[in-house]
RNA sequence: UGCCAUCUUGUUUCCC
């Protein structure tokens, strides 16, 4: 069953769902995990409907080891802005952990409905450092950084994700200099911190700071090297940008979409269309910078022309 | 020196 499932968790964490539920229907059992992970590939890929019926077959709703799917059914709703459906289930569920407190907290926090979330954090009979995190985060995402610090500064242990998201948080209004200090200050660095960083400075103008974070990098991701991509191309650096996404050792559809974008904005639309029909694998996003890109640049009929040839790949326009 | 699952952090999809 572990094998079993560590391929439906692959082709989930994909997204490609119709795999993932054909391994699922076909393997000779299923565990509470082998539902967790179907449950929450289709939550975490917006297909809420799906999730919530195959949920509603779910074995044993109500044994505590159930809660983790009851918990992405949850934090899925919250994505969607479907507070109504993310609350009905968290009252229903028989059983609550934390991670059902967190995610409902969460849906609250990132629709604006901070004083909801913060109500719901202190009702919680205890939390954990995820809690606080969320915290940081509801704060953050409401444009309130100073509460986001004070809830920082106050809460019992902070870790990796505690000192990115509060960095993150200043970075994401401006603030370069805290997040500077915070960088420095803290403990241990992950990719997300370096990232956070390199996409700050140079959403502020600072591309140097910005590249000099990059090239300091031990380990580079496939979102790093996206991120040096726009920042060069957003100040206007295509060059440069094209010369990272040369050097990028392994390019995901990110990086190329990104690519398409710099092009296209920059007026070279031929050379965007040329990346567009060189992605290895496109994505949803790919179509959206394509048709926007040729849209944007008055090509309308081009536009409509990529539109109507969605459905000939099997993608479906939202 | 590789990971079966839920909740918190960085990137591409108007402008910058």
């Amino acid at each position: 069953t572990y094998s079993w499932n560590s391929l439906v968790a692959a082709f989930a964490q994909k997204g490609d769902l119709e795999r993932a539920r054909m391994v699922f229907d076909r393997m000779p059992e299923q565990s509470v995990v082998t539902w967790t992970v179907m449950v929450s590939g289709y939550a975490q890929h917006g297909c809420l409907d799906e999730a919530a019926a195959l949920f509603e077959s779910m074995p044993n709703k109500d044994a505590p080891t159930s809660s983790w799917a009851w918990n992405a059914l949850i934090a899925g709703f919250g994505e969607l802005g479907d507070l109504q459906s993310a609350r009905r289930l968290f009252d229903a569920m028989p059983v609550r952990d934390i991670a059902s407190w967190n995610s409902i907290i969460t849906g609250y926090a990132e629709n604006g409905c901070l004083d909801d979330a913060k109500s719901l954090f202190d009702a919680a009979e205890e939390q954990n450092i995820v809690s606080w995190n969320s915290m940081i985060r509801a704060y953050s995402r409401n444009a309130e950084v100073e509460r986001a610090r004070g809830v920082f500064d106050r809460m019992p242990g902070r870790d990796t994700v505690s000192w990115n998201v509060m960095i993150a948080a200043y970075l994401q209004h401006g603030s370069l200099d805290p997040a500077k200090d915070l960088f420095d200050l803290s403990p241990q660095r992950d990719t997300v911190t370096e990232t956070a960083m390199v996409y700050g400075y140079a959403q502020a103008g600072h591309l140097a700071v910005s590249s000099a974070i990059f090239e300091s990098m031990k380990e580079k991701d496939s979102v790093a090297w996206n991120v040096m991509i726009v920042a060069y191309a957003q100040n206007g650096f295509l060059a440069e940008a094209a010369e990272v996404f040369d050097r990028a050792p392994r390019r995901d559809v990110a990086c190329w979409n990104s690519m398409i974008t710099a092009n296209a904005k920059n007026g070279d639309l031929e050379r965007a269309v040329e990346m567009f029909e060189r992605i290895p694998s496109r994505d949803c996003a790919s179509w959206a910078v394509m048709i926007s890109g040729l849209g944007q640049s008055g090509l309308s009929r081009d536009a409509r022309r990529v539109f109507s040839s969605l459905d000939l790949e099997g993608w479906r326009p939202d």
